[in-house]
DNA sequence: GTTAGCACTCAAAACAGGGGAGTGCTAATA
DNA sequence: TATTAGCACTCCCCTGTTTTGAGTGCTAAC
């Protein structure tokens, strides 16, 4: 990224300000209008030699003709990752009272994609947790009737799932009891991991004639982590697009929408998100960058929270590539910190 | 409803015949147009005289001078109540294929909706079948760990659902027998609604000292029904209300996107659909006369679906007024009866 | 009762012109 | 040498006007 180095003090002061403008205004922003704008005095044409060389290295340019200048995804990344200052001042309290304790995972999270959309009137996603890496903590058989047992699973951060198992015939309570206590004992405290073919032919073993009961509860626990494969993400505030012309025409808002809709590209988005840099970095893409391809007219920011245990989940706000980075940044910094912070805490609730 | 007594059956057949010509092209139809389509040899002069009554009657209307006409709500009322003939042939035998076994029910719904949208070309939901009038089956109480128990509570049709609760002291696993015991034979097979006042002080008297665990387990089940009263609504094809231009200008594609968002609207509509009429009748709402506000513009054509043991649940059908009510009904009728079919057969599933 | 014909209406498309914001270039200036 | 003023030019966009054409209502003839 030698790029920068390129570009005079009085380039990337323009440039600035041709940015911050084009995201206030959302108007092309023309030579005069910068003269102005700008401390440093000079005039439009001056300006105008600058923008034109601003222009031919990629980071601006005319929609048209006798157009002022709006900035390219490279203006934007420029932007974004060095003119941009943060706005530090008053982290907003208000958030607090908002995330009130809602006593569901679910419930809280898709509170936080609600406050985050009302707070930056952007589309927001927010994906629950996965538990890949999560342990088991308990499990529990039960007769519910002559056929059929329930095998209940509490992972750790007390994710619960549960599982209808047929069996043949009616188990005895004894045995019940025998399997509990195997399961819990070998099982209890691992990561899901960890649980190795070698384990598990040694269960089946011990099992003696039950050991098909036992391939069934490992079945069910497999099936749980696939289950939850197909993660969980709420959305909110999806039709602020409309606020913006440019991505409200028809064929971006279709586009943007049904990838609000089939998941499937925001689970994209989030396993990027998940699986790229640093846990606590805010990422920022820019059109093309994002990894949906139906995004490719807006910006995309993530963030990743942790609930504990390495219990990961992301938020993203999804706007027009002149979306106000700074407050977005500053506002998905306070949520996540807020998540962070309330389940670190307070874990069970 | 005398009205459709004073049309004679010349104006029927011309009202049926600006219907569903207006059903194919979404444009006004004119008098030329008709004296063409229709089989009654009529010039186009006596056809428009026909079509003046058929606006003074209020069926049709002009969206302008010098424009064709179109239905207005009451039309495409006498529409699906009286012209429409039901083309009953070929029940489609493809969606069977299509709702392959999934093995969650919310992946068989899911996947319904999707099934419809795609059939259709409209925007569907699916609602979840509630279980308010649904019946205990088991409740299991589990230790976890210290401080900690685990409710598990299983409703007919094996919906399972869990709550931790938090206990001062561990409980020995006698206690714990024993207040399974008490649970499960006072319990068992009772409707939600049959567990009044009076049986839970008696429950509590019984478990002397551990009433308060009692306390707890009950309130777990309250919630849980609370729970399923937000309930749970699959949609589709969202996006699909693009296609069709008098729905997809900012204003009214916002409206019902939002709509589809925040489910709250789609409940209302789940709502009015299941406490009005017969269970398997398919209800139209046109227009105004569907519950939702948001929907003023398009028809709504929904139907209850039942997984036995009074469980109901509703599949709707969102899209233009112009919509195929015909294909639209034919569609909704078997996937009803598809639904109905899977789960009575094989409940467990 | 039906039809042909005609005058009329009005939305939408096509067209034309003016305004204005913005540019690039050149020549003058500090 | 960097900056600026000035100027000609471009081209979007707005506005108003015209044209077109589909469709109607009405009247008179069949």
């Amino acid at each position: 990224m030698a790029v920068d180095t390129s570009l005079s003090e009085r380039k990337l002061i323009i440039l600035k300000a041709i940015i911050q403008n084009y995201l206030e205004t959302g108007e092309p922003v023309g030579s005069r209008t910068l003269s102005k704008y700008t401390e440093l005095n000079l005039s439009s044409a001056t300006i105008r030699n600058e923008m034109a060389d601003l222009e031919d290295l990629g980071y601006i340019f005319q929609p048209h003709t006798s157009a002022g200048r709006i900035p390219s995804d490279k203006g934007y990344r420029l932007y974004v990752d060095m003119l941009m200052e943060e706005k530090e001042q008053e982290i907003t309290e208000r958030e607090d009272a908002m995330l009130e304790k809602a006593d569901k995972v679910e419930k809280v999270l898709q509170q936080a994609a609600k406050v985050l959309a009302s707070n930056t009137n952007y589309a927001t996603m927010v994906s629950a947790p996965m538990n890949s890496r999560n342990t088991l903590k308990f499990i529990q058989l039960s007769q519910v009737d002559e056929e059929q047992i329930v095998a209940v699973i509490v992972l750790g951060g007390n994710v619960i799932k549960n599982k209808i198992i047929e069996v043949g015939e009616t188990l005895s309570n004894e045995t019940l009891l025998k399997l509990n206590m195997l399961l819990n004992t070998t099982l209890n405290g691992m990561s899901i991991d960890q649980i190795t073919l070698g384990l598990i032919a040694r269960l089946k073993e011990q099992a003696g004639i039950h050991s098909e009961v036992i391939g069934h509860v490992l079945d069910a626990v497999a099936e749980i982590i696939h289950v939850e494969d197909d993660m969980k993400i709420y959305t909110s505030g999806t039709t602020n697009i409309f606020k913006y012309p440019e991505l409200s025409d028809k064929q971006s808002a279709q586009e943007i929408i049904s990838a609000f809709e089939e998941k499937q590209q925001l689970e994209d988005l989030v396993t990027e998100t998940l699986a790229s840099g640093d846990d606590h970095a805010i990422q920022v893409y820019i059109g093309d960058e994002a990894p949906v391809k139906n995004m490719k007219d807006c910006s995309v920011v993530t963030a990743t929270y942790e609930l504990g245990e390495g219990m990961k989940g992301t938020i993203g706000i999804i706007g027009p590539k002149r979306m106000d980075y700074e407050h977005v940044m500053k506002t998905l910094k306070t949520l996540q910190s807020e998540l962070d912070a309330i389940y670190n805490k307070n874990p069970k609730e």
